[in-house]
DNA sequence: CGTCTTTGACCGGCGC
DNA sequence: GCGCCGGTCAAAGACG
């Protein structure tokens, strides 16, 4: 090569012109080597910095998952203590002994969970989140409980008693039926392509039938989870024009252990049926703050309807009012039911409506959007 | 074959 | 007492 070039150089003229040349051009190339060298360290920074920011995020993301694990303990433990108390309508977990068939039920329906937790995310953030708010929503029944024991215990001694005893829940429901009153209701409008929403419960129709002041036929499902659970849902749509609304109304309560899709909804209508049970003087900020916690951008309402104690939630009206970002949920955009139309509903002819507000606004970034967003500049830039 | 849905019949509460 | 109406039952059919 050398050699070559000596040769190729020999003319003495020529030779000194192509020797600068050559010079100059491997001036330049040793540049652009340079400049390429520069990139490539600026390239690994960006990507050490990137790596890093990745693993202190994944570190992040453990240490909420050990909270969660500690959290969701610390849940069943309360579940097996003092969640059953109070709740005339829980959707939730009960202490009748589960059977065989039940346990089979709740061993698929957490195979289930499994899978969605892994199609949700890698880390399988979202299910985690969720169990992990499920122990702050358990905080919050307790404060409505403790909100409804201050109301019984202001308004009579017998309501000490109920107050004190462990079961009072199911006094507060006689306390109903002596008074006239029906099965305490929990109303749910969401916006839903399908009627069979998913709540995480396994629901059999068992009727359907064309009520006389809604032209629409309504369906009658009964829980099928166990074959004594005595709840019950009826789904109707809302009217020809919104279409995509639908109406549920839960009643009863189950006698089975609930998936934690489940559990969500059933924290929120406990609440709600806690806030009935506790009457109307129970409108106070805590109480209404905690339904706002579990239904956090929607409207609820609490009437009497043909003796029937209800709570309206609706789930089709956004409800926005100012607030800090810091109280936001942590993972409001886990809830199963697709919250699209925002069209209010026609305005409700029950009477004795109380209406609250909800508190909390729009739903933060989640972690889950976060990894993926990680996840894109990293695959951008590898 | 088991499970679920559909649908007409039936029952009980309520108002007149 | 009667009729209306909402809710439930249960047989038959559909479906996987």
């Amino acid at each position: 090569m050398i050699k070559e070039e000596t040769i190729s150089c020999f003319n003495p003229f020529d030779g000194v012109m192509e020797e600068s040349d050559k010079e100059e051009e491997l001036d330049a190339t040793k540049a652009k080597v340079e400049k390429v060298r520069e990139e490539n360290e600026k390239l690994k920074l960006l990507l050490s910095t990137i790596l890093n920011n990745y693993n202190s995020l994944q570190m992040h993301v453990s240490n909420v998952l050990r909270q969660q694990q500690r959290a969701s303990m610390e849940l069943d433990q309360d579940k097996d203590n003092d969640f059953d108390v109070d709740i005339s309508l829980r959707l939730g977990r009960s202490e009748q002994k589960i059977s065989k068939k039940e346990e089979k039920v709740d061993k698929i329906s957490n195979e289930k969970k499994e899978e969605s937790k892994d199609k949700r995310s890698a880390l399988g953030l979202g299910f985690q989140i969720q169990s992990y708010e499920a122990s702050k929503l358990d905080d919050l029944c307790r404060q409505v409980k403790n909100a409804n024991a201050e109301n019984k215990c202001v308004s009579s001694r017998k309501d000490v008693k109920t107050v004190r005893n462990e079961n009072h829940h199911q006094d507060v429901l006689e306390e109903h039926e002596q008074a006239g009153l029906k099965k305490t209701r929990v109303c749910v409008k969401a916006s839903c392509e399908d009627p069979s929403i998913n709540d995480g419960c396994q629901w059999r129709k068992y009727g359907q039938k064309t009520a006389k002041t809604n032209p629409l036929p309504r369906a009658y499902y009964r829980c099928s989870m166990s074959s004594n659970c005595p709840v019950r849902k009826q789904v109707q749509r809302c009217g020809e024009e919104e279409t995509s609304a639908f109406m549920t109304t839960y009643e009863g309560n189950h006698d089975h252990p609930l998936p934690m899709e489940a559990t969500h909804m059933a924290a929120g209508t406990s609440a709600a049926a806690s806030l009935l049970q506790s009457g109307s003087s129970s409108s106070s900020s805590s109480t209404s703050a905690s339904l706002s916690y579990f239904f956090p951008f929607h409207h609820f309402s609490i009437s009497t309807t043909n003796s029937h104690p209800t709570v309206t939630l609706d789930l089709t009206r956004p409800n926005y009012p100012n607030q800090s970002p810091d109280d936001y949920p942590l993972s409001s955009s886990s809830f199963s039911l697709n919250f699209s139309s925002p069209d209010p509903p026609p305005p409700s002819s029950h009477d004795n409506t109380l209406n609250f507000s909800g508190l909390r606004k729009q739903a933060p970034l989640s972690t889950d959007s976060l990894l993926a967003h990680y996840r894109t500049r990293l695959s951008g830039q590898q």
